[in-house]
DNA sequence: TTAACTTATCGCCATATGACGATATAAAGT
DNA sequence: ACTTTATATCGTCATATGGCGATAAGTTAA
């Protein structure tokens, strides 16, 4: 049962991070907790469309939601988050060095050949 | 330059996790190197929707594809696309066990009140 | 209570995605 | 050459997703 949840959750939590805006609100609250109306003009997308996207990290179980007078403050919840993307961007980063690369290599049998 | 490319992959590699199949894909090669023809009958999917899965997997740069013969050979590139899983499981389960946790502390409060 | 403010939710639209069967393409075997 | 085998790609469909404006719901201020 506890498997099931875990990867049912693994699916949620890397879907909810699958997304250029919702990955941009995470650096953004990467300085502390926010209100909405702090994170709304730092973004061009609609008050609607903020809320939903901080809806779907919440319930990725990866923001955490408090609420403050007529106000509702997001905060990260478990700052593993920003290892993880970390990860990612070494990932992304070494393909991108292996394509450099190649492309030298490239380059450098052209050349010799002419 | 190489920033936004960064976090473009970062979104594409993201969005080729957060698919259980694809995920199950993974899983699956984490035993080695397999040709197409060996992954279909331990997935309950057609060979048309494998092929895409297998096909966005390599395109995010977490599968290596190689030709031998009439068959194709897939792999996986980096390693670290698990140690990245690893992790998302680690959250995972933190937030499984604080839910448990929360639900035991909200018995308790129940069963003292009665 | 009324008004102003903050956030969530609803309804809608356009596009993306996952699934399939059918068809192409390409290599090996006969 | 023809057939079989292996894989990719195409066309299509149903559903999911991201975006928005409008509206609801809750909180504080007047």
């Amino acid at each position: 049962m506890t498997q099931k949840s875990v990867s049912n959750l693994r699916v949620k939590i890397l879907n909810a991070l699958s997304d250029p805006t919702r990955l941009e609100l995470l650096e953004y609250l990467s300085s502390g907790e926010r209100c909405v109306c702090e994170i709304l003009p730092a973004f061009q997308r609609s008050q609607s469309t903020i809320s939903k996207h901080l809806n779907i990290l919440h319930e990725a179980g990866i923001l955490e939601r408090k609420a403050d007078g007529k106000r509702t403050l997001y905060s990260i919840k478990d700052p593993l988050v920003f290892d993880l993307i970390g990860m990612v961007d070494a990932m992304a980063l070494r393909q991108i060095i292996q394509l450099a690369e190649a492309g030298r290599i490239l380059e450098r049998s052209l050349t010799s050949r002419s």
